[in-house]
DNA sequence: CATCCTCACTGGTACGTACCAGACCGTACC
DNA sequence: GGTACGGTCTGGTACGTACCAGTGAGGATG
């Protein structure tokens, strides 16, 4: 039984039943399984319907559950969870069931690098945070991370609380919602450096991802992230839609 | 002026709502323009503040607006047109611009692993084709794929040519496009034997791709491609899209 | 036995209310 | 002039109520 209870507080109730439900449908139920009612929800968490369903709303938009009007609340098959897209590390996390966490390893002003300087739009004497962090699912390191963000438009990042999810410090701080970003992803083999972070053997293979986030027309974020390939999946739907209208396969 | 009234009607009041919020953000407003405040709304259109917020909430989930708190809602820029693709080897060669080509290591007729059995909802004692091929690009190998497809639907696939695109093949000699799939990522270290392969060095890091693809409802492959992770990038476009996935492969 | 109807569930829509929290501006104060 | 404060905008959270609509089981009816 985890029923913990939801207490009024800093978090908000809906999202302390948020991660209850998780919990719920991951580790207790599973895949197809029915959660209980919306109305007994209510009664067992001793909240609002509204409480009740924007935590499922969120669950829904996130793939994990579905909704069958007239029969009930189903958990989704893993399969149709993760999908590609324009996630942050937290929200990731969050959708396969697992709690992300964050050490933080320091951020500091410095001047970046040529090929992060250009895709930041910078000056080649511009410096810029240079943010260093390891992040975590259910407490085991999965990916280290050096992020490059320009210091213009994002004055005492330094002073943020950098353990949890940075791009709702961006959009919910700054009022910088992260809208696109190219990526590149690639293999590499762990060197002693990143071995030790990630607290992994030597050479263990890796999936490196270079990003680029933008809001609107503002490159925010240069990052590359080593994620542990042998702890880390990536899954994609190749769905027919993305195949456009041409027989054969689009092209561009 | 197209502040057209909301009804009662079999068209729910925040979907008619939300259209009409499209409408004045697109057509009337702009990127970066505020829209009317919620009270403001619920007073023009003549609803509740939480028919105007659910409204609201899914076109920022859409990523057409963005709210602020103590601010207000605005319009964002518009989201970048994100598309996968859903591309063979061969394809994905040449769009790079490089030249395709493949070393055939063996067709036979085997007994399937049980996974490779279900995911091509196969009996247990069913055979299915299995394919072991080096894809090469530029002459130089990039990939070790190991492909199982059933024979029922694809007689006399040891008889055809399979040093191109096997994916042109199902659909021209067999009349079964490939339409959609399902595809997982993760990272490898090579082993001798696939090192030998590739013709790399041992612990070579790999992205191996795990593919089951469809025609319809029939599956017709599963495959597990081993890439050189030094040779091989793969670059995609990210949208805020929670439903758009965009691997677009380029030059790496 | 088959069919229909009712009822008790499920989620879906919509309302109104209250209060909290962030952003901004003008004014009073030092 | 600069600062502090308060009023008043903004969106955010949470409550309770009412009723509509789809599903399915079980009983009444032919």
């Amino acid at each position: 039984m985890t029923s913990q209870t939801i207490t009024d507080g800093p978090r908000s109730k809906h999202a302390q039943l948020r991660d209850a439900l998780v919990e719920l449908a991951v580790h207790e139920l599973g895949p197809d399984a029915a959660i209980p009612s919306e109305r007994v929800l209510m009664s067992t968490y001793d909240v609002s319907r509204s409480t009740v369903r924007k935590s499922i709303d969120s669950l829904v938009a996130d793939g994990l559950l579905r909704r069958i009007h007239g029969k009930g609340t189903f958990v989704s098959r893993p399969r149709l969870e993760s999908r590609l897209h324009l996630a942050s590390f937290s929200q990731d996390m969050r959708r396969r069931g697992l709690t992300p966490s964050t050490v933080l390893l320091g951020i500091e002003p410095h001047r970046p690098p040529v090929d992060v300087a250009a895709a930041l739009d910078l000056d080649d004497d511009a410096r810029a945070w240079r943010l260093d962090r390891v992040r975590l699912a259910d407490g085991q390191p999965i990916a280290l991370e050096r992020g490059w963000y320009p210091q213009a438009p994002l004055p005492d990042l330094d002073r943020r609380d950098l353990s949890g999810s940075l791009y709702e410090i961006l959009k919910d701080g700054y009022g910088l919602g992260i809208d696109a970003a190219e990526q590149t992803l690639w293999g590499e083999s762990a060197d002693v450096a990143t071995a030790r972070r990630l607290d992994a053997p030597l050479h263990t293979p890796l999936l490196v991802f270079r990003r680029v986030s933008r809001s609107g027309d503002l490159p925010l974020e240069h990052v590359v992230s080593r994620y542990r390939g042998d702890r880390y999946q990536i899954h994609m739907s190749l769905g027919p839609d993305a195949l456009g209208p041409a027989p054969r396969t689009t092209k561009g």
